[in-house]
DNA sequence: TTAAAAATATACTGGCCAGTATCCATAGAT
DNA sequence: ATCTATGGATACTGGCCAGTATATTTTTAA
């Protein structure tokens, strides 16, 4: 059998290496994004932090508006994986809700620049991708309000409408990646362990006066 | 007594017509940075709604810094306001942080782009102007986190830090000017209840599992 | 060892926009 | 009715930066 349709022998490598680049200028990028702001980072700081210049970047990404878009999905997916992690967990609600905030949380904060740089410069970017995105987002929402759907029933949150706490819940999640600043006040684990205690106040029965 | 002090007959109209125009200015400006982000939003085009020319505006204005300035300040100054209106109400610490988070929610969705712009743009402004800002932000953070120090003192709330739970409280406000639109699924009111509902959540004491 | 191709750099352009120098019109004052 | 001051428009500039045409180096293939 000839091997036409096998690539020559040192593509696989050339791949993981252009795999590798391209990771390397994303990285870079949000890092400037986050820092200055999208607008404000221009190409070529980025490209002088890689020690090469811009053309190089074109060669791996179609224009700037194509690597915020990469920034912003890469921020959102990270997000989406931690959740569905955490949801193939077998256990009650509340302690599936528990795992879910804890992972999402401790993501949000390992990867704080990509999701970040999505909430703040979401407006920036091109319609198609901003749809995808937000879709990405609904998806997460979703999967949120289906957990509290079922504790819900199961009788173990107290929570008027599943898909209008979930706002919330993600809200607080999200609130995470603008407010927290790593060498504060408070440490990551703190901050995650404040996330679930906060978000299992939300949703489990208390005394609360309700009106 | 001569009236030298006082100045010219006209003088009173015309400060209040420039006021009016400044405030004008502003109100378009904000508009344009919140729909189109401050990097995005011409001078130009802030004019042009106004049906006047750039110059206009730069006698009015120092520059377009001093125009995001004003912006930031005045979102976070209405916040500022209505936390201090909510707390000279008499009352316990629970009706008190009632009456705070209606209020203050309230104010972020009837002044939504101010606060927004605030929110997404911070690191725009000038270092000084920042810090000033962030001055008034801190202070807005300290009010409310005696206020819990007060309910958690009066056995009201079940809060370990206050200092650490005004963050969440103050996140969650500031989510909604993040999050609400406008003739989306959820009415104003409906956010408002919501904001209080959660938030007092988050203090009254409740069955919630520690650890 | 060399030719072809792939990868990267150099050097440029074109548009956009903040900010400004200058000109014009209108409204009080006399 | 004319003078003057003020408020605003016209028309420009200078810098910055995304994006690109072209040159050069490096790698691969034979």
């Amino acid at each position: 059998m000839p091997d036409t349709k096998r690539p020559p022998r040192s593509t696989q490598l050339k791949e993981e290496i252009a795999a590798y680049k391209r990771r390397r200028i994303l990285e870079e990028a949000t890092d400037l994004f986050f820092i200055q702001g999208y607008d404000c980072a221009t190409l070529d700081a980025v490209a002088e932090r890689l020690d090469v210049t811009k053309p190089f970047i074109y060669s791996y990404y179609k224009n700037k508006g194509d690597l915020l878009r990469e920034v912003c999905q890469t921020g959102i997916r990270l997000s989406l994986f931690a959740l569905e992690g955490a949801l193939v967990i077998e256990g009650t609600a509340t302690e599936q809700l528990k795992a879910v905030v804890e992972r999402v949380a401790r993501i949000i904060i390992e990867n704080q620049r990509y999701i970040s740089v999505y909430l703040r410069e979401e407006k920036n970017l091109d319609p198609k991708d901003a749809r995808a995105i937000r879709e990405m987002r609904h998806h997460f929402d979703e999967l949120l309000s289906d957990l509290l759907e079922k504790g819900k029933k199961a009788g173990e949150f107290d929570i008027a409408d599943p898909s209008r706490t979930a706002i919330w819940v993600s809200g607080l999640l999200s609130w995470i990646a603008l407010w927290y600043r790593e060498g504060g006040h408070w440490s990551a684990t703190e901050v995650v362990m404040d996330a679930i205690n906060m978000v299992m106040k939300m949703v489990l029965p208390g005394n609360a006066a309700h009106g």
